[in-house]
DNA sequence: TTCATTCTAAAATGGTTGTTATAGAATGAT
DNA sequence: ATCATTCTATAACAACCATTTTAGAATGAA
């Protein structure tokens, strides 16, 4: 029998995510995967495969981890307005205060609209964010005729706030912005 | 009396932007840049500079005539309503098909909010665009009491769709969204 | 022990990077 | 013609890149 993996997959991942999250794909050398692992080049090729590889594994936990599981978080199962303000008002929130952003948003500029496997990524992520959207105006406003270009408004107001968020752009102004939104959706409904 | 230029500086910059805005910054080499511009690495560093300084004057550029180009042509002297749509509109007619985006908004991503030329003159960027929609806001409804907030929710949604864009969401969805955004904005002002 | 496997560390590879230096031809004014 | 300058082309440079290979130590079951 084979020699037991010593290091945990996970947090490896989540780690090169990290990496990815604050410098981009072509930004981060596989140095920085090994400083940011803890792993050796050795074992990164070995149990991921190469940079391109690790990448595609970091883009895909990170849509099932991070972009779904922030819509879990807040909308499942939730009254849909306070759900869509906590929700908008999360991405103003980074741990250690610095701005790495979305890897979604990041990496659908950095890649664009080429057929790479990173691009389909990207589409199946803002496709995740479009549906969450689509079902949280249908139960707000049943009878809305538009909820389909309500749901990609949505998409792109949230998009858009990484963006600002990224760029270091006022988090005061932002959160105003969402508040007044939100706020403006609820005389809607009422 | 020295031997006279013989190139043209703004012909290579736009060549340069183009080139920037498709690739990005690291993703740019300097052996691009001489193909694009159709200049040797000699000639570049000479009447340029490094390849940041060359950077920094394509993004400048960028700002002087395609940002504040674009507000000026859909903005200045024109009815806000239909000002805003063909403003918002003319982000989704790239002239070759493909989406390499705004190089604007991809430089935010790229550079983040480091204390780095590239994310002042992003910032400046971002101030343009809001101030052309807080001045829109204002001519549409001048007792609107929270014009500032509609102003960043507007460069949210234009960074939003800029977004989408570059990542070959389908333009005629983001076609619907935003006509039908504007309906609405039409809507309340009648 | 034996042996396949999994790690680390180091070296080597072949390529590309940004930048500087060099040499030579072209230009334009004195 | 002289001379400073502006171009092209090429070479050199040191640094870094992703990847493969090598060697050696650790592991765990047969």
């Amino acid at each position: 029998m084979p020699r037991s993996i010593e290091f945990q997959i996970e947090p490896a991942l989540v780690a090169a995510i990290e990496q990815f999250r604050h410098n981009g794909y072509g930004g981060t050398s596989i140095k920085a995967l090994e400083r940011a692992t803890g792993l050796s080049s050795g074992s990164l090729y070995n149990s991921f495969g190469d940079k391109d590889v690790i990448f595609q594994k970091a883009l895909t936990h990170y849509n099932q981890m991070v972009v779904e599981g922030r819509i879990d978080e807040h909308l499942r199962g939730k009254p849909p307005i306070e759900g869509l303000r906590s929700l908008f008002l999360s991405l103003l929130e980074e741990p250690d205060g610095g701005s790495s952003g979305c890897l979604l948003t990041n990496s659908a500029i950095e890649f664009g609209s080429g057929d790479s496997t990173a691009s389909i990524n990207v589409q199946a992520g803002f496709q995740m964010q479009e549906n969450a959207f689509l079902a949280a105006i249908k139960q707000l406003f049943p009878s809305e005729p538009h909820v389909a270009q309500n749901a990609v408004r949505m998409l792109a107001l949230y998009q858009g706030v990484l963006v600002l968020v990224r760029s270091g752009y006022p988090v005061l102004k932002v959160r105003d912005m969402i508040n007044h939104e939100i706020d403006r959706l609820e005389g809607i409904e009422k």
